[in-house]
DNA sequence: GAATCTGGACTGATCTCTCT
DNA sequence: AGAGAGATCAGTCCAGATTC
């Protein structure tokens, strides 16, 4: 990886710098209690992400952002991998602005058999709350010899750990005293509802239908509630279009998952208050 | 305040399965 | 049998919490 400021400033004329586009994004919503949907930011985080994953095909750190002991290359990497919690980060604040609630990203919750750290989590405490949302982002550019890797790139791993998060966090009210006479019964009326919220960069051979179909079984088997936001490369190559979902998985764009929360939190916190943990 | 620990996100390499 | 897709695993990085 050849990497000086040069390129970097090269870049950063062309397409801005990640880490200041998303201090700007995140400061407009959170100085913005109108924007509530991701739809109303749907443009500047597509922006965002091309803007990163130009930097990542040209293999070009950003300058002054990241671990400046590490190397250009694993600088990048580092800075990389955090475009996931930028994504929870975000639909926290959207939701935030939706019900007026304290809600934190990255919430410690206790489960059955161990503390979870929950992207989105209300009420804001470690027992006991009664919305969770897994945020995931997946999917990214080539660049040097590395292909480009799918939105269904380690799915499989990814949803073991979203039953398995699902399950031990609705087992951790009740812990040992929990009874599970029907699963399906069980699992749609135990808290805390759990939900997955997915930004999937689709390559040109990724087919929408099968990320929806995917988000269809698990919310079908495990989860409460699933919404989807895709992108894919312009025609023109100049950036990232969103990708509709097929006419029959409306139900399951990210907005319909973050209006669904909403419903679910404002109805618990009326008159204002969200409900205290159950008595031990 | 520095060092260490923890959980989560993401990756490349490799193994396994499925289809032709 | 071979190719391609899917699944798995270990490793690295990060932020935040905890310990010294």
């Amino acid at each position: 990886m050849t990497n000086d400021a040069a390129d970097a400033q090269r870049l950063e004329d062309e397409v801005g710098h990640p880490g200041q586009r998303w201090d700007d994004l995140l400061a407009r919503v959170r100085g913005d209690a109108a924007l509530q949907t991701f739809g109303a930011i749907a443009e500047e985080w597509l922006g965002l992400m091309w803007c990163l994953d130009r930097y990542r095909s040209a293999e070009v750190a950003p300058l002054g952002m990241g671990n400046p002991n590490a190397s250009a290359a694993n600088r990048l990497s580092g800075i990389y991998r955090y475009k996931g919690n930028w994504f929870a980060t975000i639909l926290a604040e959207l939701l935030k602005n939706a019900t007026g609630q304290e809600i934190r990203p990255r919430q410690e919750v206790q489960g059955f058999s161990q503390t979870h750290q929950i992207d989105i989590a209300w009420p804001a405490r470690e027992d006991d709350p009664l919305v969770c949302a897994e945020a995931k982002v997946t999917g990214g550019p080539a660049y040097g010899s590395t292909r480009a890797r799918g939105a269904l790139s380690d799915w499989s791993n990814r949803r073991k750990e979203l039953k398995f998060a699902a399950t031990d966090l609705k087992l951790g009210r009740r812990k040992h005293d929990t009874q599970i006479d029907s699963w399906g019964f069980w699992r749609r009326s135990a808290p805390p509802a759990t939900y997955i919220l997915w930004g999937a960069r689709l390559r040109p051979d990724d087919r929408i239908e099968r990320v929806t179909r995917q988000v269809e079984r698990v919310v079908g088997t495990y989860l409460d509630g699933g919404g989807i936001v895709a992108w894919r490369t312009s025609s023109d190559g100049a950036g990232y279009d969103a990708v509709p979902l097929p006419a029959d998985a409306q139900s399951l764009s990210l907005d319909e998952a973050l209006r669904e929360i909403k419903t679910r939190i404002n109805r618990q916190a009326a008159p204002g208050q969200p409900p205290p943990p159950p008595q031990a």
